[in-house]
RNA sequence: AGUCCCAUGGUGUAAUGGUAGCACCGCAGCUUUUGGAGCUGCUUGUCUAGGUUCGAAUCCUGGUGGGACUGCCA
């Protein structure tokens, strides 16, 4: 058991250069922020980040800004702003009236662009898109300058003001800083400030025909926000430098730049091109699908929030690439749930059971324990008559030797009732199992202490003529392979799991269900933890989505034995 | 190849010059009216070669390996 807290995180290299910003007073508070760019919805890899940002400020004592960084008209939307603010309230994280955007800065981050001109630090360059890629050079070139970088600061000024004022077309000119086309550095060759771009912004409509880079708007958006660590991840290293530069040559409020390696999840991609790849191209049902590794589609997969910032938390930050073991996930939802789900039982895949010596028309009302790790949710009644209903796996014809479950001649406990024994299998003319006539034990009732007999095996059940039909999706993971996109060659497409979702309709489950509301969890004992679907359940037709298996050592068994 | 960054069990992370610890996974056992949960135990690690030091996972140097950078994306 992890003494790690919620929302407490553990000792890592950030808090040490946070306690020494403040040991030496650069700073004297901390302020963060979450950056995300409206494009798309935030996955788990997000939620590591905001879990960061957020946690970090309450820790300390400060603040966290939302903010979106949204410099780019073409890819951006309004239903991306709304889905990634419903999922960072729904991780249960508060920016209060702290909601920014980096276009309410487009004026300010202008007049930075003529401070630059003026000092000579920013020129207008209109050489084409080609010839500045290849005067950039490469990494291990040195590029050469612009014939354009010679321009007079009279000439930059009133070039940028016709770009800014809509005389030019799209790609015909562009602001570049003025630094070092021969730094190993690539982003200090003379990178580009201001593009054209004659479209419509989410926010700003048709206000701007000039678009800031995304370098050249999110220090100083930073900066004007008065955020003390700007933590963001590993590619951003490399622009640390160009990002110090602006805020030098702006001389303005100086934040602290900190990286960290983004989260890997094996079995899963993250790239917000894949996973708009799987949404468009409707290899899931849609950016909330339970399947996707969003936050919106652990949301319906009947995650909680508490499950993914207990992930998140307990992960450690580290500046070296990481791939985290899904499973891990996996077990910090089933550790919550354990707590708080309540049990029930449903049986996915019918078979008949007939008691034939139980009275035709009796019924018993069995008391049920709620959450055996939580006595305070009490019990519940669940009712019990002669024909039943019983998972098609926990019966086996001809068992394998460490089968504790049911069998001809065997017996088994029927969880809060009865121990039973099959008498006889009931096929139809194809051989199928149609019903098992079974006995039962009056003397075995749960609780009543009237014999002592022991049994292996305990399996759910519920009453043939009180259960609900139900449906149920049994999600698995998208892809069957640990690095989906690990091999450049193949598509990650091919790698995804045919099996990923299946669905039954014929599933029953016991009448306490009728009432459950959508996204409402529960376990269904000795199986694993389901939801309410939130979109598809109706009081006509219960959908339960799978969340995650119970642990199942009975697999293993069965996987060891097939070897 | 140029610059920058990184390297602790299978995975993820601690140890901040002083006994390499924790969690997950795995294995074994106990317990159990969920083959769940819980409990106990076990296996497995400091990339490498030097140096500094009484003492190095930690500091220094070289090597090796991995990553980032060559969008008018973010």
């Amino acid at each position: 058991m992890s003494d790690i807290t919620e929302n407490e995180i553990p000792s890592n290299f950030i808090k040490d250069i946070i306690d020494e910003d403040l040991r030496i007073g650069r700073f004297n508070k901390v302020h963060t922020r979450f950056p995300p760019e409206p494009n798309g919805y935030l996955h788990i890899g997000h939620a590591k980040s905001i879990c960061l940002n957020f946690g970090l400020a309450e820790e300390y004592g400060g603040k966290t800004n939302l903010r979106f960084d949204d410099t780019n008209p073409a890819k951006e939307d309004v239903e991306y702003v709304e889905s990634i603010k419903e999922d960072v309230k729904w991780l249960g994280f508060d920016w209060e009236d702290r909601l920014y955007f980096a276009s309410d800065y487009f004026n300010t981050l202008y007049d930075y662009a003529i401070k630059l001109i003026k000092k000579g630090k920013a020129y207008v360059d209109s050489s084409t898109y080609e010839i500045i890629k290849e005067e950039r050079g490469v990494p291990s070139k040195p590029g050469v300058e612009s014939k354009y970088r010679t321009r007079t600061t009279e000439e930059n000024l009133e070039l940028f003001t016709k770009m800014k004022n809509g005389e030019f077309d799209d790609g015909e000119h562009v602001l570049r800083a003025m630094i070092d086309m021969t730094s190993p550095n690539m982003n200090l060759r003379d990178p580009i400030l201001y593009r054209i771009r004659h479209a419509e912004h989410h926010r700003t409509g048709n206000e701007w025909c000039i678009y800031p880079m995304y370098d050249w708007a999110h220090g100083q958006s930073d900066s004007i926000e008065g955020i003390t660590h700007s933590i963001c991840t590993l590619e951003f290293e490399n622009h640390r430098p160009l990002y110090n530069w602006f805020i030098e040559e702006l001389e303005i409020h100086h934040p602290r730049q900190i990286e960290f390696a983004r989260w890997n999840l094996d079995y899963t991609v993250m790239s917000k091109r894949k996973l708009l790849k799987l949404v468009e191209d409707n290899y899931v049902t849609g950016w909330d699908d339970p399947r996707m590794p969003t936050i919106s589609g652990y949301r319906r997969r009947g995650y909680t929030p508490e499950s993914i910032r207990n992930f998140a938390n307990s992960g450690g930050v580290a500046k070296r690439e990481i791939i985290i073991e899904i499973t891990r996930l996996e077990n910090s939802i089933r550790e919550d749930l354990n707590k708080k789900a309540m049990r029930v039982m449903a049986v996915l895949n019918p078979i008949k059971v007939e008691l034939t010596n139980y009275p035709i028309s009796q019924v018993e009302e069995l008391d049920a324990v709620n959450n055996p790790e939580d006595e305070s949710m009490g019990k519940r009644k669940v009712p019990f008559s002669r024909e039943l209903y019983i998972d098609a796996n926990d019966f086996q014809e001809i068992p394998h030797k460490k089968f504790h479950r049911l069998s001809p001649g065997k017996e088994v406990r029927l969880r809060y009732a009865y121990i039973i024994k099959c008498e006889e299998v009931i096929k139809d003319s194809e051989g199928n199992i149609e019903k098992l006539l079974c006995t039962y034990d009056i003397d075995t009732k749960s609780g009543s202490g009237k014999s002592d007999k022991k049994v292996k095996g305990t399996i759910h059940w519920v009453s043939a003529k009180h259960a609900l039909n139900a449906e149920v999706r049994l999600y698995d993971r998208l892809f069957n392979v640990p690095n989906p996109d690990g091999d450049k060659a193949v598509d990650f497409i091919e790698h995804l799991n045919p099996d990923s979702l299946e669905v039954l309709t014929n599933s029953m489950v016991e009448p306490y269900l009728k009432n459950a509301k959508p996204g409402e969890r529960f376990q269904f004992e000795r199986l694993g933890y389901y939801c309410v679907d939130s979109k598809d359940s109706t009081d006509e037709k219960l959908v339960f989505n799978r969340t995650v298996t119970l642990r199942d050592s009975w697999a293993k068994i069965e996987k060891q034995n097939s070897r």
